[in-house]
DNA sequence: CCCCCCCC
C-alpha cells in the first residue's frame, strides 16, 4: 500500500506559507522537556521532498505519541498548526511548527518504511528555490515572519498606541507556552474577577484573573499585587485587547475549566493594549458542554461546561454558611437536556436572587463544580463560573426547539436524584408515604425532608432535664443529692444546671405518621415557651407544666426532618429528629396545595 | 504569588 505525502508543504510552511492540511510521515520522536504535564516533544516530520525536525507537539497531543499511535513511519494529517520564530542563540531566527491536531492516516506498523527520500530542511535551503512556494502560497500567510521586538516601555496607558501592537501579527493562544516568549495575542476577555487579597505563610496581596480566548484556543491570566492595579479597571468584559510579554506557567487544572495546559500571570513587562478595530473575527466565551446524562460519571469537584432547559426553579433560600458564619443566599435550578437528563444546578448570591424566570430560559454554564450531597450529584457555581441565559449559540437553539416541540414532556431522568429519590431541594413538602416510598433514611448521612404534619402526641414525663451548666455541654446531669451536679462528659460537678428539653411526640400527616425527637430550639418553638419557664413549671406547677404538653397537641407546624435509620437491640428502626419547625404561612401552604391538585388532576386551578 | 466559592 502506498501512502501519498504532500510533497513540497514544508518548504511552503517553513517559509510562512499556509499549507492546508498536509500529509506527512513521522521519522522520529523526542521528548525535548520536562516530564509530566511539563513534557514536550519534538517530531521528525517528512513531506517526502524534505524532512524537518522542528515539528513540536502541542502537550495536549502528548497521549498520542506516549500510547504509540504516533510511532516512526506513521502517516498523519496535520489538521491544524501554527509556526512561530524562535530566537536562536547567535543565528537569528529558527521557524518551528506547531502541531495542534493530527489525524493518523495510516499507523507506523503497517507503512514499515521511510517513504520516499527527503533531505533535511535548513534554512539555507529556503533560499531563491522557496520563494516561488510562498508566493505561489495564497492567501497571504497567517503569521508572517519577524515581529520585530517592540520597543514599548512597559507600561499601559491611555498613549500607548495599539497601532504598534496591531501593526504585528498575531500568534494564536493555543501555540502559547513557555518556551517561547515572543508573541502577541490578540484576545477577548470572557470573564473577569472581582479583586481578591489573600493572607498566608507565603505572604499577602491583591490579584484578579480573566478568562481570555481567541479562534484558537483559551487561556487564564492572572495579575497580581502592582498588576491588579495597573490593569483591573482597564479590563473589561467582552472587549478584544492586543496582550503581550507574559509569564507562562502550567495551569493547575484543579482550579479552571479553561482547556490549555498553561495560564499566564501578568508581570511588569506586560503590555495591553485594547483593539480599536474590528474584533468580530474574535470568538467570545467557548463552552465544551457535557450531555446532562454523562455527568454521574464524572468525578467530584470537576468543573464542567453545561447547557440546559430550565424546567423548574425553586424559591430562593437564605441559610447561614456553618463555617464563616456568613449570610448565603442560593437558588436551586434543575436543568434539562435531550440526553434525557436532568441535574439540579445551584446560583448564588446575586445571581441567585436575580433569577426569577419562570420562561424556561435555556442556561448555559462554563465552569460549573460537580458536588455530591447523600449520594447523588449536582452541579454548584462558583464565583469563576460564567452564566449565560438564552445566549445565542448553536446548542442553545437546538434545545429550545427541542423543549418546545415535545422536550418538555419528555421522560426524563434526574441525576441529582438520590437512591430514593430528590426531595427537589429542601424546600419541597412531602408527605410521611413520600418518605417511606423513598427509603429516605436508608443511606449512611440521613435524609433531610419537610412536610406539613400535625402533632398528634406529646410525651411530657421526660421532656425536660437538668444539664451541664457549660455553654457548649448539653449532657444530663446526675443528682449528687448532696446539692451538686456532676457531668460525666465534663468529668465535674456543679453547683448549678440549666433546663434542655428533649421532646419525644408522634407527628401524623393525611398519609401516615411517625414517632419524632425535638431538642432544646425546635421543641421551645412547638410550645411557644423558653425552656426556663418550662423548667420552672415542671419544678414548682406541675398541673401547668402537664397542661402546657396538652395545647400543644393537635397543632399543625411545617417540620423539617432528618431521618436516618439506626438499629437498638438487634431492631432497625427510623430515628427522626426535627430540624426546624415554623408555624404555617398560609399563603405559601395554599400555593402548594394548588400546585399539587394541579398536578394530581391536570387540571388549571 | 491565588486556588476561597459556601447549605442541606
Amino acid at each position: 500500500m502506498s501512502h501519498k505525502l504532500s510533497e513540497g508543504s514544508l518548504e511552503v510552511i517553513m517559509n510562512g506559507g499556509v499549507y492546508d492540511k498536509p500529509i506527512m510521515q513521522v521519522l522520529g520522536s523526542k521528548k525535548i522537556q520536562g516530564s509530566g504535564a511539563n513534557e514536550r516533544f519534538r517530531l521528525l516530520v517528512s513531506d517526502g521532498k524534505h524532512s524537518h525536525s522542528f515539528a513540536m507537539l502541542a502537550t495536549q497531543l502528548n497521549d498520542k505519541l506516549i500510547s504509540g499511535e504516533l510511532s516512526d513511519y506513521s502517516v498523519v494529517q496535520i489538521d491544524r498548526f501554527v509556526t512561530s520564530l524562535l530566537k536562536n542563540t547567535g543565528k537569528g531566527e529558527k521557524r518551528v511548527m506547531i502541531i495542534l491536531d493530527i489525524t493518523i492516516v495510516c499507523p507506523g506498523s503497517e507503512v514499515g518504511k521511510k517513504i520516499g527520500n527527503p533531505q533535511t530542511w535548513t534554512e539555507e535551503s529556503s533560499g531563491a528555490s522557496a520563494a516561488p512556494a510562498q508566493a505561489a502560497a495564497a492567501p497571504a500567510p497567517s503569521l508572517r515572519p519577524a515581529p520585530k521586538p517592540m520597543s514599548l516601555a512597559p507600561t499601559v496607558s491611555a498613549n500607548l498606541d495599539s497601532s504598534i501592537l496591531s501593526s504585528q501579527m498575531t500568534h494564536p493562544i493555543a501555540s502559547l507556552s513557555p518556551y517561547q516568549n515572543k508573541w502577541v495575542i490578540k484576545a477577548r476577555v470572557m470573564s473577569k474577577s472581582d479583586i481578591r487579597t489573600w493572607n498566608n505563610a507565603r505572604g499577602e496581596g491583591k490579584l484578579f484573573s480573566m478568562d481570555l480566548c481567541d479562534d484558537s484556543g483559551e487561556i487564564r491570566a492572572t495579575a497580581f499585587k502592582s498588576e491588579c492595579d495597573r490593569f483591573y479597571d482597564m479590563i473589561q468584559v467582552d472587549k478584544v485587547y492586543y496582550i503581550s510579554r507574559c509569564q507562562l506557567k502550567t495551569a493547575n487544572k484543579q482550579f479552571t475549566s479553561m482547556k490549555n495546559d498553561y495560564e499566564m500571570t501578568f508581570t511588569a513587562n506586560t503590555v495591553v493594549a485594547e483593539c480599536m478595530e474590528d474584533s468580530s473575527s474574535v470568538p467570545s466565551i467557548k463552552f465544551d458542554f457535557v450531555p446532562i446524562n454523562e455527568i454521574a460519571a464524572k468525578n467530584v469537584d470537576t468543573l464542567l461546561d453545561i447547557v440546559g432547559v430550565c424546567k423548574s426553579a425553586a424559591d430562593l433560600q437564605e441559610l447561614t454558611a456553618r463555617s464563616t458564619g456568613k449570610l448565603l443566599k442560593k437558588r436551586e435550578l434543575t436543568l434539562v437536556d435531550n440526553s434525557g437528563g436532568a441535574v439540579v444546578l445551584t446560583m448564588w448570591g446575586k445571581e441567585a436572587e436575580n433569577f426569577n424566570d419562570n420562561s424556561n430560559p435555556v442556561i448555559a454554564v462554563k465552569g460549573a463544580r460537580l458536588s455530591e450531597f447523600n449520594g447523588s450529584k449536582s452541579l454548584s457555581c462558583l464565583a469563576s463560573s460564567m452564566i449565560r441565559l438564552n445566549p445565542d449559540l448553536p446548542e442553545a437553539h437546538k434545545l429550545r426547539g427541542w423543549y418546545d416541540n415535545g422536550g418538555a414532556d419528555m421522560e426524563i431522568v434526574n441525576i441529582s436524584a438520590r437512591a430514593g429519590g430528590y426531595t427537589g431541594g429542601s424546600n419541597e413538602w412531602i408527605t410521611f408515604a413520600d418518605a417511606e416510598a423513598r427509603q429516605l433514611g436508608s443511606g449512611d448521612k440521613g435524609d433531610y425532608f419537610s412536610l406539613l404534619g400535625v402533632l398528634t402526641f406529646t410525651f411530657a414525663d421526660n421532656a425536660v432535664y437538668k444539664a451541664c451548666p457549660q455553654e457548649q455541654c448539653n449532657k444530663k446531669l446526675v443528682d449528687q443529692e448532696n446539692g451538686l451536679y456532676r457531668c460525666e462528659k465534663c468529668n465535674r460537678e456543679y453547683p448549678n444546671y440549666k433546663y434542655r428539653l428533649l421532646l419525644s411526640a408522634n407527628v401524623s400527616d393525611a398519609s401516615g405518621d411517625q414517632r419524632i425527637t425535638a431538642f432544646n430550639e425546635a421543641a421551645e418553638a412547638m410550645l411557644g415557651t423558653n425552656v426556663a419557664e418550662i423548667g420552672r413549671l415542671f419544678e414548682y406547677d406541675k398541673t401547668a407544666y402537664t397542661q402546657l404538653f396538652e395545647e400543644v397537641k393537635f397543632k399543625s407546624f411545617v417540620f423539617k426532618f432528618r431521618t436516618k435509620m439506626e438499629t437498638y437491640n438487634d431492631e432497625a428502626r427510623l430515628k427522626t429528629t426535627v430540624m426546624n419547625v415554623q408555624p404555617i404561612d398560609y399563603k405559601d401552604a395554599n400555593k402548594r396545595l394548588i400546585a399539587s391538585i394541579k398536578t394530581i388532576s391536570g387540571v388549571e386551578v
